[in-house]
This record gives C-alpha cells, sequence and structure tokens, in this order.
DNA sequence: GTCTATATGAAGATAGAC
DNA sequence: GTCTATCTTCATATAGAC
C-alpha cells in the first residue's frame, strides 16, 4: 500500500553481540513472569551466570535492557505490518495482518503478555515515537480512516485478545498449531470477515 | 443451578474500617498505572497523605494490602456469578453472567488491568483458593462440561478481550455506555450467542 | 567480557511517642 | 490513627582489576 513510506521509518535494527543477546533473551523471559518492574538487575545476571556489572558492561541502564527487549520483539511486528501493507487491497491487507500476527504471537506464546500488559513497556510503546509509528500503521490497516466506535471496539478486543488468550492458563494444554488455527477462526469472526 | 454450593464459599466479606478504605482505593489506582511490583507503599502512604507507617498500621504487610484490594474488586464478579448461577437454563445463565461482567468492567474500567495483567494478582488468583474457586465457578458457566478446544479458545479470547478492551488507548474517547453496549454485542458474536 | 568490591538510595518493615 | 526515627535488605549503578 504505501511502502515507501515506511522504508524511512524501520525500526533500527542494531546489531547485538552475543553477550547481549544473552541479556535480552533472558530479560524477556523474566518480564513475562515476574513483569519489568518485578524484574530486578540481580535476576537477570543469575539468569545467565553471571555477575550484575556484567550485565552492565552490555547495557548502560536497566532501561536500555527494557527498550531492547521491546526493539527485539516487535522486529516481528514491523514485518507483519510491511507483509500486510504491500498488499493490493484493504480486505488482503487485514488477511495477511491477522495471520501474521496470530501466528507471531503465537510463535512467542509467554513473552507476549511482557510487551501487552506491563505498564513499563506500555508506556515505552506509547511514548517512544519508533514503536508508536509502527502501533500506528497497524491500526491504520485494521482500521482505516475515521472508524467509529463499532470499528474500534472489535478491533481492540481482538488486540487485548489474540495476546490474551495465547498465555492463557485456559489454553496451557493445547498445542500451538490448533491454537493457531482457532484464533484465526474467532478473529475473523469477531472482525466479520470470509473464513 | 447450583446455589447452595457457592453459599458455602463465599469471598469473606471482611469489614473494612475507613482508614483501610482510603489505603485500598488508593492502591487500586496505583497499581492500574504502575503495577503491583512498580508501587511502593511510600507511594500509597503519598497518595492518601499520610506516612508509610501509618500505612503499615491498616496492613501488616504489602501482600495484605494486594490480597485486600483483589478482594474488593472480585466481590463484584462473585455477585455477577451467582446472578448467573440462580438462572434456570445454561443459555441464559451465560446471558446474565456475560451482562454483569461487562458491565462490571465498564463501571472498574482502568482498575481492571490491576486485576487482569499483573503477574502478582495472576499468581494471587492462581493460588489463593477462594479466587480460584470463583474463577473455576466463572468458566465453568461459560464452558460446560469438558469442553474442547473450539469452546475455550473463544471463552479465553473474551475473557482477555473484555479486559483489554475497557482500558484499550484506542477506546479512551468511548463513553461508557456505547462501550458497554458494543462490548456486549461483539461477545454475543464471538460466543455465537443469539442478540 | 568478566570479576570483586563498593557507593547510594529506596524498598519493606518495626519501635515507640503522641 | 498518625507520627518520626530507625533497621535491614535489596535495588540501581560505578570503579577498577583480570
Amino acid at each position: 500500500m504505501t511502502p515507501d513510506a515506511s522504508v524511512a521509518t524501520r525500526l533500527a535494527s542494531i546489531p547485538r553481540s552475543a553477550a547481549q543477546t544473552r541479556v535480552i533473551t533472558a530479560a524477556l523471559e523474566l518480564f513475562a513472569e515476574h513483569g519489568v518492574s518485578g524484574t530486578s538487575l540481580q535476576m537477570i545476571a543469575d539468569a545467565i551466570g553471571v555477575s550484575k556489572a556484567a550485565v552492565y558492561h552490555q547495557f548502560k541502564t536497566k532501561d536500555e535492557i527494557v527498550l531492547a527487549t521491546a526493539e527485539t520483539e516487535l522486529i516481528g511486528l514491523e514485518a507483519a505490518v510491511e507483509a500486510a501493507e504491500a498488499q493490493e487491497d484493504r480486505l488482503r491487507a487485514r488477511e495477511v495482518l491477522l495471520t501474521h500476527v496470530i501466528s507471531l504471537a503465537v510463535e512467542r506464546r509467554g513473552m507476549v503478555s511482557a510487551l501487552q500488559g506491563d505498564p513499563i513497556m506500555v508506556r515505552l510503546l506509547a511514548e517512544h515515537e519508533p514503536f508508536r509509528h509502527l502501533i500506528d500503521r497497524l491500526y491504520g490497516l485494521l482500521l482505516g480512516e475515521n472508524p467509529g466506535p463499532d470499528t474500534r471496539v472489535p478491533a481492540a478486543m481482538l488486540s487485548a485478545a489474540i495476546g490474551g488468550a495465547v498465555s492463557h492458563p485456559l489454553l496451557a494444554d493445547v498445542d500451538d498449531e490448533t491454537l493457531r488455527v482457532q484464533l484465526l477462526r474467532f478473529a475473523r469472526r469477531l472482525l466479520d470477515l470470509p473464513h
């Protein structure tokens, strides 16, 4: 749809060292389980098996770690948005967005809550411009122009539903593939899309 | 449906002093904004305008405050479950449950996230027996016997969707009544209920 | 890239006066 | 019911050696 506009504002893909990646991976898991505020640098260091000072050598502050984990996770979401934006018509674009986002959420099952629910992540997504821009593009695809409540309510419900369902205790025993198919089915129903 | 079984296991309605209620109210708002871990006793004390020690005089530990806020909020949910259980048939029960829960979520808009999303609240709901029992009754009404993934997936989506939508930034400008009506409409669609 | 050691502050929590 | 003062533990963060 507007591939050029998106190229100019891609998320920065900062190259990460192996040590940095270890920190990000450990942090993300701990954030998902305990929340950002509930996760200390000591916990991250312990999870990797190094000292706190070693972690601080990779990232100057805890905020930088939070930002890095968000960036890492959102790269997948950006790819989904770009794939959708590349479609000819709006219906196809929404279809592509839906399948990609749901696949992503199921793959990163258990990590999604760290991004979607956490108060610190919420503030980061709202205030950090590159993130806000990505979210805007995502909702732009989903909503179209001047959406009223009857368009925005199901969109908001869906966004919460996908994120919430993948880590819902009620669905802990459902395998990834089944979950993906069922999520897609009920997402289409919610948005009144053809299936 | 089974009113007697529920009476025996109602949430304890501990009478709260005015000072305790002030703590609970302030804590709930702060929990919703910063998460439980992100909220200190100093923040709660400052919000009320008293010292930390005054707060500790009302509740011996921070955990007790968390528990008290959860109890306070869940009393409304218990009433919704009881109203639903009092219905003759399952369809009516689900209808009643849905309307009550959605009304409640909209009324407590902005507080819901404190309960539904927070890692500490999640653990509390999972481990504290009275809470677990209430949640079980709620899902029992929604799911029936031996539910497969095609029943549990929409139920889990709905539970996340209601909680997420009421505090979703996309719906911040939607008034309570509109939100209530629209949520009910799309909840019915998701569960394939008559409207 | 990692360590030990340390500075500094804020957290949860208590003692005892008013 | 509230206060000031205090204790202890843990948090973020830094210095400097290996």
